[in-house]
DNA sequence: TCATTATTTCTCGAAATATGGAAATATCGA
DNA sequence: TCGATATTTCCATATTTCGAGAAATAATGA
């Protein structure tokens, strides 16, 4: 993975509205949700959150799919988990105690 | 955590040189890098890392010791681990296929 | 106390980003 | 084709962030 790939996917995650929007879809699982209905859940302007969605899906997190007049979008986890192990890449070695630390306790 | 709290910390994962900074820290493990030997490794006015630096550490993705002169940073793998964690929340209830994209294979 | 080394804080113009209304585009049912 | 619904694109304004020079702070040794 590029370095200017990973800040972008961060950069995505670093806003309230993106954040919680990704966390939704993470939460609604491979079925996804329609724009709209995130939009209402997170009480944002579907132009606004058209506008962070889409940037979702340029950073690779989130993909869409056209399904009648919705169109529904899925946490891309695939995406994501390349993004945290890019972060971790050549962490731990002979170091468990930081392994631990990082799958951790508390959450 | 807050939502606020993991915005922070993604907005600070979102910049080349921070992130460079972060994943040479992480690659340093438990010992740390002094400040200056960050700044030369990634070419950066020493100014402008101790300003990225800053802001890592109030976005508790590293801690930092003074050690004689020397301004000893160290990656903070539990505030990282709990990043990562509260991204995921609630992620792949009965979808182990999605756990394993996470987990997944390639780097 | 003074000089040296290591790092941080201050500062500000340039560049990037956020927001939401209005208008455009796509889909559907009648 | 028309009207309704769902979403996106365009646009202007307001806000935030970036980079690094200059000055300030901290620790050391003579």
């Amino acid at each position: 993975m590029e370095i200017s790939t990973a800040t972008t996917a961060f950069a995505a995650l670093a806003q309230e509205t993106r954040l919680a929007a990704f966390r939704l879809l993470v939460r609604a699982g491979p079925a996804g949700l329609p724009a709209g209905e995130i939009a209402r859940a997170l009480k944002t302007a579907p132009s606004t959150l058209s506008t962070h969605l889409g940037l979702l899906q340029r950073a690779g997190l989130v993909s869409s799919e056209r399904r009648s007049r919705q169109i529904v979008y899925r946490a891309d986890f695939a995406g994501a988990g390349a993004l945290m192990r890019f972060l971790m890449k050549d962490c731990c070695k002979g170091h468990p105690a930081v392994r631990a630390a990082i799958g951790g306790e508390a959450a």
